[in-house]
DNA sequence: AGCACGCCGACT
DNA sequence: GTCGGCGTGCTC
């Protein structure tokens, strides 16, 4: 007899195991592992899907009570049992159930039942329900569930499933009750996929400079040698990053394997894609966001069946079922959107990294500015560091001029742009050359600072700059220090103190009346609205049609203009003062590619950075496109209060709607750490960073320690008590390593 | 999550 | 007594 052990598809935390099931004799050949399959569950054997996640032929649990599996889902993509290893690695790193961590792994999504949606609709008419209310409240002992769902409906004669059970907390027992009653009926309802778009391809050679051709060699030599280990390439913008990737994909697919290659979604571009499918052709696929889960779920399968055998896309074509993958690519590793926002809150370079060492695949990093994180373990040889120090034109690198906003302040200027901006800006438009004009307003602007000596108020334990609320109180974000707003700067004294107020709609207008003849473009969230907005005002811009583009970290990415010669930042100051601790990195990252736009072509480029913090290591070592500056600095600021990497930090969210609740658990938790007796550096319980979100408070604790290992500990035991513990059932929570806010 | 069992207060 | 609300426990 065969046996296996299944994961169910329901996630919840009592359920987070396996279940033994039969395999019958005629599924024999068909149920592997990594098969979807169908089994009955619970005391009425409903139909339940679930992942088989081993195959023995000794049974583990009473045989007795063994039930059969009932079929397998023939459309699903039996998956490798290295990414169901890899699933569970990514849940016990990250902190979720085996259910969601197989669930972000699977490219399951078959065409009909997880697609479909569940809708509550009223079956009598208004009148009708409003009489069932009224009887229902007459009487003494009424369900309340039932009340709030018939009021409810009165307002909405149909509701969505997920609102119903999940905002209004209504029990499926009371909806079971009013559809046998025909009250209400449920409506099922399926969603549609859309065919992929073709596209043309065709082929081109490229020749490689010295630096890249030895970049290249590099990791092939190792290659060859089957040494598999992570490349850390530290290239310049221009300096060709991208040929280097190629040329390494063509040798590895040479070998007959596959290769992913991952791009922050930003980056995600006509001109970027058209790289590659002129080198790979039709061996080339594309995954993006965008894109229905049915298909992704076709691109899963092509790569399955062997179709494809270059893969592109987000973090998550990282799970991309190939059968021999050879190497991962991760480009703009520094980029934030490689760590999951939904649980798991899995980062993708480290999953990555797991990933090529089940599958003996070699993983290549690639930045301009590379995240501190990873020049870390490059400096300590985990990561090999591979450096492209010129332009592969070589073209010289942008002068840049740092303006001193609190000198303009004092010379009497209040504008948003500063006397070289103005000037600058003039001589580009009399030469009739482009200019960019960049408004930095990643993070939300509370910061408080003074405009006369442009000093900004901090957590004195966090040193991160306090957040600003609408009572007048700052915040920090990690340890919960509350103080309040001063009238006056505690530095200098001056009044002008308060926060920063910025917008691309007001710099637009300020320039079209300083510079009545001016061609101006303006590109946000705003302008970008429309279906190719994007694309559209870069064409534009491209083609000449504008003197000035005025924009936020959107215009920075990777463009290629080559007309441009002026790059102008408005306010480095607002990612610099965001109240986390990797804003001075986000800082220089971001100043170091708007630097970068200038000059692409063959004129020489020009960047002028407005700031009131001139003296910053961030802005300094921007403005000299100096990253091993920064990077010594930065260190030396995490080491000091022990931020990743020289600490790696858990992030703990409670969740409930009343707040005594969340307080109660958070107390509870905050014992269960210091019970664990980790030696570590407990924040808090303090109010998240928005404490109350949708009438649900939430509160946070932050987890500091070198070793990891410690925190996963500590996350284990929390879970023991979560599934143990009853007094607070209201609550949720959830982990986070090694968190980034992306808010 | 979703289903049954069983306890308890209210009503014929 | 017994109907139906809701809390508790279990699911291979």
């Amino acid at each position: 007899m065969i046996y296996a052990d299944i994961i169910i598809d329901i996630s919840h935390e009592k359920l987070d195991k396996t279940f033994q099931y039969i395999v019958p004799a005629h599924l024999k050949d068909v149920v592997h592992i990594g098969s979807q399959v169908v089994i009955p569950f619970g005391k009425g054997d409903r139909a339940i899907t679930g992942y088989v996640v081993d195959i023995t032929d000794t049974p583990s649990f009473d045989v007795t009570k063994l039930k059969a599996i009932a079929r397998v889902v023939t459309e699903s993509i039996p998956i490798e049992s290295q990414l169901i290893t890899l699933a569970g690695w990514m849940k016990r790193h990250y902190g979720s159930t085996m259910n969601q961590a197989l669930r972000t792994v699977i490219p399951i999504k078959k065409k009909e039942a997880a697609r479909e949606k569940k809708k509550i609709r009223l079956l009598i008419s208004r009148e009708q329900a409003q009489i069932e209310l009224n009887e229902l409240c007459a009487r003494k002992n009424h369900s309340v569930g039932k009340e709030r769902l018939l009021r409810e409906l009165i307002d909405n004669e149909v509701l969505e499933w997920d609102l119903v059970t999940k905002n209004l907390q209504i029990s499926s027992a009371v909806i079971r009750d009013l559809e046998a009653k025909a009250i209400i009926a449920l409506d099922f309802y399926r969603e549609y996929r859309n065919p992929v778009a073709a596209t043309d391809n065709y082929r081109k050679k490229v020749t490689l400079n010295d630096m890249q051709q030895s970049a290249v060699d590099k990791v092939l030599t190792d290659y060859s040698n089957q040494i598999y280990k992570t490349y850390l390439i530290h290239g310049v913008t221009g300096s060709g990053k991208t040929e280097v990737y190629m040329e390494i994909m063509d040798k590895v697919l040479a070998m007959g394997r596959q290769v992913i290659v991952l791009i922050p979604e930003i980056a995600l571009t006509y001109q970027t894609l058209m790289r590659f499918y002129a080198r790979f052709g039709d061996k080339v696929s594309i995954l993006n966001s965008k894109m229905s889960p049915g298909e992704r779920f076709d691109q899963f399968e092509r790569a399955k069946k062997g179709e494809i055998s270059v893969m592109i896309g987000p973090r998550s074509a990282l799970f991309t079922p190939f059968e021999n993958l050879g190497l991962i690519i991760i480009d703009e590793e520094h980029e934030p959107t490689y760590k999951s926002e939904v649980i798991p809150r899995y980062h993708a370079r480290e999953t990555a990294i797991y990933r090529a060492g089940l599958a003996k695949a070699s993983v290549v990093l690639g930045s301009a500015t590379p995240s501190v994180e990873s020049y870390a373990m490059a400096e300590n040889g985990t990561y090999e560091l591979i450096n492209l120090e010129k332009r592969a034109a070589g073209q010289a690198m942008a002068a840049c001029e740092v303006v001193d906003l609190r000198e303009e302040l004092a010379a009497g200027n209040k504008s948003m742009l500063s006397r070289s901006l103005q000037l600058a800006l003039k001589d580009r438009l009399e030469k009739k050359e482009q200019s960019m004009v960049f408004l930095n307003r990643r993070g939300l602007m509370g910061f408080v600072s003074c405009r006369a000596c442009g000093s900004v108020i901090k957590c004195p334990h966090c040193d991160v700059s306090l957040h600003l609320h609408n009572d007048g109180h700052m915040r920090c974000h990690y340890c919960g220090f509350d103080t309040f707003k001063p009238t006056s700067c505690p530095d200098c004294g001056s009044k002008y103190i308060g926060t920063f107020k910025a917008g691309t709609q007001r710099l637009e207008e300020i320039i079209r009346e300083q510079f009545p003849s001016a061609r101006v473009l303006r590109m946000d969230a705003d302008t970008t609205r429309g279906k190719d907005g994007h694309d559209e005002i870069l064409a534009s811009f491209a083609a000449g049609e504008a003197d000035v583009l005025i924009g936020t970290q959107m215009i920075v990415k990777g463009h290629d203009f080559a007309n441009v010669t002026l790059v102008g930042v408005i306010a480095a100051d607002i990612s610099l003062n965001d109240s986390d601790y990797h804003s001075g990195e986000r800082t220089f990252q971001l100043l170091t590619q708007a630097v970068g736009r200038a000059g692409r072509g063959s004129k020489a480029g020009e960047a002028i950075i407005q700031t009131y913090q001139p003296d910053n290591y961030a802005i300094v070592a921007s403005a000299a496109q100096d990253y091993d500056s920064f990077y010594r600095q930065e260190i030396a600021y995490r080491r000091m209060l022990h931020y990743p990497p020289a600490a790696h930090m858990l992030g703990i969210t409670i969740a409930s709607e009343k707040l005594e609740q969340a307080t109660g658990q958070a107390n509870e938790i905050k014992n269960i750490i210091d019970r664990c007796n980790t030696r570590s550096n407990v924040l808090g319980p303090a109010d998240a960073y928005i404490g109350k979100l949708k009438d649900v408070y939430r509160k946070v604790i932050y987890v500091k320690n070198k070793d990891y290992n410690q925190l996963v500990f500590i996350k284990d035991q929390i879970e023991a008590y979560l599934l143990e513990q009853k007094q607070y059932r209201n609550t949720s929570t959830w982990f986070d390593f090694d968190p980034i806010n992306t808010l």
